[in-house]
RNA sequence: UCCCCAGUAGCUCAGUCGGUAGAGCAGGCGGCUGUUAACCGCCUUGUCCGUGGUUCGAGUCCGCGCUGGGGAGCCA
């Protein structure tokens, strides 16, 4: 009895020539009176594995029989396909019904639609899309891994659960054991110093603080964990849960976090283009036709940096109309995002020195008093992908930004005391996970590239 | 949360001027074929999202609600 082996190497001629076992499920059967083909699939690679069997197959009649979505397994000779359409094939000795499908299978043999796909999120990794999407997910996160391990990152577990309110980025899910129909209570409040953890707590929405602390400590380190925004967007590029990653250096300033944001992300382009070439053929076909195009070109150039101001310098003077208002001090919107990298640079480019209005309190505050050393790497297509600062390491600046926007010390007192003793000046950047998956893949949403998406009034899966 | 669009067979959709619904695919039966989302013939399948209204009559027009999608805001 020959050992399992996967399609993958099948279909790579391992064993050409030789008795094989494979194991998946049937994605198209076409039966006929001579001869019966069944297309297997187990998930190994984006391409099936053609199986043929013959009548003289003592279960036959019952090979013919089996339907879309079964699982079987196969035992015969790989051999070179004298058919076009597919380089070897299998000529079973033996196929097995591990797990029958019968006609309800949700999963036809034909094209859905992404959002009926969504309401079956259980069998969707099955479908060729969602096949390419998680495979190309699973090769680009342990890039992200190996990318940081080279670097000699330190790879860091933030809290899942946190009771600082303030990082100041969206809203918080709570995490109580309180009884919510009878919650104690003190002067008619919610009495949150008798939950669990003696205090009101959440669900993380970014590990940036707790970052900094471990840079504080290894140099080099990143997080890479599950983030929660309680916010109600209902948008293709919002979950309620997602995984962000966040490196934070020490001894480094603005620059050379764009540096290391500029070099992580060429290095994840480059991966996918070379190492999941069939699924992004597949996309680059099927989903964007000028993927690869793009992929390749961001691989491939080097990043341009623009102040603040020159960007809204050239955005003032640019001839399209935009439909939000351009002036120094406001925020950039994706329309002007996407005019600067694609009209202006033609490519990937940074924007820096962003008024300290518009950015969160922790950013190093410039000489200049206006400004705040942030970065936004914009990128074709989408816009900002990936945010980062260098941090306020001066202990008093600090404080006096906190008292300014109005975020209470109190609860951050730990995060003050990594500039209280030997404090250095530091900086980092937060990478959404999904949107960077968007961005490799040509997917168009973000509930398509997580494996069972929660938004707003979705969480079932 | 605001704005826009949509909801018809298991899936993808059509449905004219308001007159009780149709195609392809899937499924069943038969045929054919080293086939390629095979092909050919026959057959089955409906709370037309819900609710109220207008009308002799509503899938179709109007109000409200629900659900989904897109745009915006927020943001990663």
């Amino acid at each position: 009895m020959s050992a399992r082996i996967r399609i993958r190497s099948a279909l790579a001629g391992e064993g050409l020539g030789n008795e094989i076992m494979i194991k998946g499920w049937v994605r198209t059967i076409r039966a006929g009176k001579e001869v019966a083909f069944l297309a297997l699939n187990d998930g190994s690679c984006f391409a099936n594995l053609q199986v043929v069997a013959e009548p003289r197959l003592a279960n036959f009649a019952d090979i013919c029989a089996i339907g879309t979505g079964a699982a079987v397994a196969v035992r015969g000779i790989l051999v070179e396909s004298p058919a076009s359409g597919q380089r070897y094939e299998i000529h079973a000795e033996e196929v097995e019904v591990i797990g029958a499908a019968d006609e309800s299978y949700p999963l036809q043999k034909k094209r859905h639609t992404f959002e009926y796909l969504r309401s079956i999120a259980h069998l969707r990794p099955r479908s060729n899309t969602f096949g390419a999407v998680f495979r190309v997910r699973s090769s680009v996160a342990q890039a992200v891994h190996r990318f940081f391990a080279e670097r000699g990152f330190l790879y860091v577990h933030t809290p899942i659960i946190t009771t600082s309110d303030c990082e100041g980025a969206g809203e918080m899910f709570r995490v109580t054991t309180l009884d919510p129909a009878a919650p104690p209570l003190l002067e008619g409040e919610v009495d949150f110093s008798r939950d669990f953890f003696a205090a009101q707590a959440g669900l993380t929405v970014s590990g940036q603080l707790e970052g900094e602390l471990f840079a504080q400590a290894f140099s080099d380190i990143y997080t890479f964990g599950p983030t929660f925004r309680a916010e109600n967007s209902n948008t293709p590029r919002h979950a309620a849960e997602f995984w962000m990653i966040e490196p934070e250096m020490a001894f480094a300033d603005l620059m050379a976090d764009a540096a290391l944001a500029e070099e992580f992300f060429r290095y994840l382009c480059r991966h996918v283009l070379d190492a999941c070439g069939e699924d992004m053929a597949f996309f680059n076909d099927h989903i964007d036709k000028g993927l690869i195009a793009r992929v390749e070109q961001v691989a491939n150039s080097s990043f341009a940096i623009m102040e603040y101001g020159e960007a809204i310098e050239r955005l003032t003077k640019a001839t399209v109309k935009f439909e939000y208002p351009v002036e120094w001090g406001l925020d950039l919107q994706t329309e002007h995002e996407r005019y600067l990298t694609e009209q202006v640079v033609g490519g990937p480019v940074f924007v820096i020195n962003y008024p300290k209005y518009i950015k969160a309190f922790y950013m190093r505050m410039n000489d200049d008093d206006k400004t705040v050393a942030a970065m936004d790497l914009l990128v074709p297509k989408v816009g900002e992908i990936i945010g980062g600062s260098q941090r306020e390491e001066r202990l008093h600046v600090l404080e006096g930004r906190m008292a300014e926007v109005g975020v209470n010390p109190e609860g951050l007192w730990w995060y003050l005391d990594s500039r209280r003793w030997g404090s250095t000046p530091h900086a980092g950047f937060g990478l959404g996970f999904e949107r960077l998956i968007m961005n490799l893949t040509g997917m168009e949403n973000i509930r398509d590239v997580i494996p069972f998406p929660r938004t707003p009034r979705h969480a079932e899966f």
